[in-house]
DNA sequence: TGTACATCAGTGAACGCGCGTTCACTGATGTAC
DNA sequence: TGTACATCAGTGAACGCGCGTTCACTGATGTAC
């Protein structure tokens, strides 16, 4: 902390910058990332990408445009994370074992997404986001499907293999997701915060068995 | 919108306020209650307390001392809104039902309170928060009980009744309370927050039954 | 293949904003004699 | 009962902060001839 303070980015010795609006959002990740949608500032994002200020309205309408991205991106990340959960399953199971373990890994993704990153995590649940309907692809994960589709997918795989009955499926994921949402922010933002992990995992897991029982 | 501005208290005629701990605690409150925890501001507090803004500095040690109190009172009013569903429950059920009804209860109250006051909601679990152990008084509602231990009281019921077996009793509140949590978010503050209320509160009434379920 | 020119990405300077916080002060109160 | 004085709640003025956003500009690029 010895007089550092601007430009983060050592400085072009070319007068345009080349890929302005790649470099802004990515900053504007980055101030996710470290504490949440708040610090996603227009100034702070130039000031990394080492062009000035107002360099900013080239590529963003306003400095909620940029956070709008940058939740787009986050959003993204986590669908990721639940795809990778997915892809680790035994595609050998039985349908209905499946089944179980994909919803069981959809919740597991968001979970590890939301302690890996609570910042981001926040971020993607900022006020303006209706992740529910639009298929935006810019939310979507390596499948083109957003955490909500996903989510919704493996519901929907309980009911193909019988191990839940098609009444009750309809608004199942807003129960599932609560449950697992709530647990997320408990834990990585709340009053939880600083549970041990050994311990936070094993009350993820009861709260898997819950949603499974009790859906 | 026409010019007035500041001071929103008329302006004293006494050179002392009389009681401006407990008038900045109330402006605090109401600028959490009108747009969350982010809005308190001790510079806006004074203001409608109508005194000048280092006057604050007599009371609070700081904006972050006056946002303590703010989610403290915000705490309280969650535990209170719990309170009064409780009370409303016929004693005259069967002790399995009464358990059962209390843990609805607290639920409901908890999802009420959210709903009707998103923002001191927020507030309420606004990052420094760590409701779980100390009984401060202060957060706590009429019975002197914080939003967790009435909780945990109705989960005690439940395994008193019989209801709800021993060995599952421990780490259950968490279960339950991130449940609700989670619902209560998405429907305040959260994408699902333009849910039509009918629809709200079936679906909060089947996340009920599930955490009934599958405790 | 070479030159004129339109485009538009990034610059430079400046605004006004509300915020938290510090300083030395003033004047009402209530207590000690 | 009356007066001197200490206390300390609220004043007045000022800081420096980072923010979003607007303006008129400059100069590299790539396209049309």
């Amino acid at each position: 902390m010895t007089g550092m303070k601007k430009r983060k980015t050592p400085a072009r010795d070319t007068y345009r910058h080349g890929d302005l609006r790649h470099a802004l959002l990515e900053a504007g990740i980055a101030l996710a990332r470290a504490a949440g949608p708040d610090a996603v500032a227009l100034r702070e994002a130039t000031r990394q990408a080492g062009v000035v200020p107002n360099a900013a309205y080239r590529h963003f309408a306003s400095r909620e445009d940029l956070l709008k991205a940058v939740r787009a991106a986050a959003l993204s990340e986590l669908a990721v994370a639940m795809e990778t959960e997915l892809a680790r399953l035994d595609p050998k199971l039985s349908p209905i074992a499946l089944a179980r373990a994909s919803v069981r890994a959809v919740g597991t993704g968001y979970l590890r997404f939301a302690h890996a990153e609570p910042g981001l995590f926040r971020t993607a649940f900022s006020p303006p986001a209706t992740v529910e309907p639009d298929a935006d692809p810019a939310k979507a994960g390596k499948s083109g499907l957003n955490p909500f589709q996903l989510l919704g997918g493996a519901l929907d795989l309980l009911v193909k293999s019988g191990a839940l009955p098609q009444e009750r499926r309809p608004g199942a994921e807003y129960l599932a997701w609560s449950a697992v949402h709530g647990m997320a922010l408990l834990f990585s933002n709340g009053p939880l915060r600083s549970t041990p992990s050994a311990q936070r995992k094993a009350i993820e897991q009861r709260l898997l068995d819950m949603v499974e029982k009790g859906l």
